[in-house]
DNA sequence: TAGGCCATCTGGTCCT
DNA sequence: AGGACCAGATGGCCTA
């Protein structure tokens, strides 16, 4: 709609609630040739009637319509829709601002080169889920290194075994969602080889886990 | 030009 | 009744 000069990398992440963003013709919001009465809606022919009541609507529906509020003109009732629809849309829009500015607050905290592209969502989801994923591997390969001293450092191919240390936390981490391909730890962070990939098969152990892990 | 990403609108559903 | 959330549709912008 609004033609953004560039994008997505405009988006405002503003206040919660602000609403400066470009403006959306709200006017245009409820043109009636964008949204037509849908004909799929099995009450859509009476639900659009639904102020002029149906055509012929029999007389008791219609006295006790009037019975419970004022009856309003099939223009007031448009009108009413029309505002309900806008603020409906502004609402949603707000909404999905406010996730933006969510989803921008991550990728703030993510680790990326200042010259990289900017994440799209997807991506910034998908590294976080391995960011966080490996800072979990760190902490707990140092507390395995920090209690068990006399113990042999944990083997690389345990790291990512499920039933391996504290309960749940590997099922967690290896949700049904990571297992599915490219969510997984590794998988995701080869799909920008560019910009942040190197980890793929690397062994993650104290002394070599580093920040360009997973860069 | 096709495909990816995004913002927005919209109607449905659920909840308060 | 109204708000929040969701998913589908649509159209614009950008890049390979």
């Amino acid at each position: 709609m609004t033609p953004h000069p560039s994008g997505a990398s405009t988006v405002q992440v503003t206040g919660e609630t602000e609403r400066s963003f470009p403006r959306v013709s709200d006017d245009e919001v409820t043109c009636p040739t964008s949204a037509p009465p849908s004909p799929t809606r099995t009450r859509g022919n009476c639900a659009e009637a639904e102020g002029g009541g149906c055509g012929g609507a029999p007389r008791k529906l219609r006295a006790r319509r009037a019975g419970r509020s004022r009856p309003k003109s099939e223009l007031a009732l448009s009108k009413q829709r029309r505002s309900r629809r806008k603020k409906a849309n502004d609402r949603e829009r707000n909404r999905m601002h406010n996730l933006n500015s969510a989803l921008d607050a991550l990728r703030g905290v993510l680790p990326t080169f200042p010259d990289d592209a900017k994440l799209t969502k997807i991506e910034t989801l998908r590294f976080a889920h391995n960011y966080i994923w490996a800072l979990t591997q760190t902490l707990r390969i140092a507390d395995h290194s920090f209690y068990a001293l006399e113990s042999p450092a944990p083997h690389c191919g345990e790291l990512g075994s499920p039933e391996g240390g504290s309960p749940g936390d590997w099922g967690s981490l290896y949700s049904p969602v990571s297992q599915a391909g490219s969510l997984s730890p590794t998988a995701s962070l080869e799909e920008r080889p560019g910009v942040r990939g190197a980890t793929s098969s690397a062994c993650l152990r104290p002394s070599t886990l580093a920040f360009s892990d997973f860069l």
